[in-house]
RNA sequence: GGCGAGAUAGCAAAAUGGUUAUGCAGCGGAUUGCAAAUCCGCCUAUCCCAGUUCGAUUCUGGGUCUCGCCUCCA
């Protein structure tokens, strides 16, 4: 039985889906106008774990990721590159996913961008104002009434009191209340008309949180099983989605609310505004991507994860004694055998909130036995438990070896130092061996001949 | 200031009211021409102070420290 923390309750709970076999997931996605960071591939490999846990325990999922491609920052940016919106975004959108697929996350059922949903978000907005939750103020913004939405608060556990005292909002004098936030925002004259659109308020643009509200109702109903984000969603965003939704639709919005944890660099929140960042492919460039797939899911998913160099070092050196173990498997993975004990391990750890850590502990338990035994069975269970999780998945010489350039001097000074060695001349096959080692190759003899690997 | 999360061995990271986490590093042994890989064995741990308990790292209270949200943020 499937257990997940929900943030709205504080707590582990079953999981029961709305529809029996059946999830509805929502993932706040990417705002489209940099290169994703180490934070962002924690979401998506996060998400795509979840993703991967509910359909491999037979549920049938839709999962919905948004790509925000309207908002503040994309329309400076577009400004100061000289570029228009869809240009920016649509380049954006496609790194994004080139960085996904290299973690080997899978795309989803449905990737809605804001911008395709505008009318969906008028309507909501309509209906908030005719549930007296939404109000046009003086400056033509039309904005989300907090304080006649009862219950507001109830997900970040704040209070509109506590919020006040905060004393950390801007005082906006539109703002029927300092804590309302914006569903419609008028339009500027000093904007492209690339991000207006025309609405009974007048032309404009959507805020932030109400496309998150209105493209999750249309593609998985006004009520829904999960809803995921960073941490730092929580609040505002969720809490105000929550408000939106819940406020139009006048019925419970989302059963489990689930937040992942925040990358660290030096024991601070990894984020664009404190620049401390890494982005995807510049990690890429270091490391292997599985092999920081496999640093976020060593961790589980609601803990920090301290990001740096010793500790994807620690990593790629850990998945490579899975790897290792691997070399015994006669063909590829035949899928799990569930029975087997540490599948039911495995299992067990999943179901506890998607414990991926103990989960890949049980990986390395089994890569154990797998050596002790040499047995090609358990070899090809390990595999497949790893595929699981969306590892393990290349030959295992192919992670071992890498980037095969150079393959045949490699293999030509191996050859050279098998003569030496048949001549006993050992000290030149010393030599050899040296040398490659300091070309980062490491050379493992063995009855059935030499092997090597990258260090 | 308000609210929340957390402090586990050299590093990373799970779990648990009493019994091996796991990986990397380290130490000893097997194996090897020597190594590497692998196997066997070992070493380091639960922030501090009270309380509950036969027994607490685990539960309760207090303290210290760290991090996050309260402003855009995954």
């Amino acid at each position: 039985m499937l257990k997940i923390y929900n943030t709205l309750k504080r707590d582990k709970q079953e999981f029961t889906p709305i529809v029996p076999n059946q999830v509805r997931m929502y993932v706040c996605g990417m705002t489209v106008y940099d290169y994703c960071h180490l934070g962002h591939a924690r979401v998506m490999v996060v998400f795509d774990m979840v993703y991967r846990w509910l359909k491999s325990s037979s549920y049938d999922v839709t999962y919905v990721r948004n790509i925000t491609d309207i908002d503040d920052k994309i329309i400076k940016r577009a400004a100061e590159n000289g570029e228009s919106i869809h240009s920016l975004t649509q380049r954006f959108i496609d790194a994004m996913h080139e960085d996904a697929e290299r973690l080997g996350v899978q795309p989803p059922d449905h990737e809605p961008r804001a911008t395709q949903y505008v009318p969906e978000m008028l309507a909501m907005i309509e209906n908030l104002e005719r549930n007296g939750l939404a109000y046009q103020a003086a400056d033509r913004d039309v904005n989300f009434a907090v304080r006649k939405f009862t219950g507001y608060g109830k997900l970040s556990g704040k209070s509109l009191e506590d919020l006040r005292a905060g004393e950390r909002v801007e005082v906006d004098g539109n703002k029927h209340d300092p804590l309302d936030f914006v569903l419609w925002k008028h339009a500027k004259d000093n904007e492209p008309d690339e991000v207006k659109w025309d609405s009974r308020w007048g032309k404009g643009r959507p805020g932030w949180h109400i496309e998150c509200s209105a493209m999750s109702s249309k593609l998985l109903g006004e009520h829904f099983d999960i809803h995921g984000g960073g941490a730092d969603l929580q609040f505002p965003h969720h809490e105000n989605e929550i408000a939106q939704s819940e406020g139009a639709n006048q019925c419970q919005f989302v059963n489990y609310w689930m937040h992942n944890g925040f990358v660290r660099v030096d024991n601070e929140k990894m984020s664009k505004s404190l620049g401390n960042f890494f982005t995807i492919r510049e990690v890429l460039e270091r490391y292997d991507p599985e092999v920081v797939r496999f640093f976020i899911l060593r961790a589980h998913y609601r803990s920090p994860l301290n990001y740096s160099d010793a500790h994807l070092d620690d990593a790629k050196g850990a998945l490579s004694r899975l790897y290792t173990a691997l070399k015994c498997e006669g063909g590829m993975g035949k899928g799990v055998d569930w029975n087997e004990p540490h599948a039911q391990r495995f299992k067990v750890a999943m179901d506890d909130d998607f414990n991926t850590a103990e989960a890949i502990a049980v990986l390395f338990d089994l890569a154990n036995e797998v050596n002790r035994g040499q047995s090609p069975q358990l070899a090809s269970q390990l595999r497949s438990l790893g595929a699981v999780l969306g590892l393990l998945g290349r030959d295992a010489n192919a992670f071992l070896q890498g980037d095969s350039s150079g393959d045949a001097m490699i293999v030509a000074k191996i050859l050279a130092r098998n003569e030496a060695k048949k001549a006993r001349n050992y000290a030149e096959a010393d030599l050899i061996r040296k040398e490659l080692l300091e070309a980062g190759i490491v050379l493992e003899d063995s009855a059935q001949g030499t092997n090597w690997r990258r260090a």
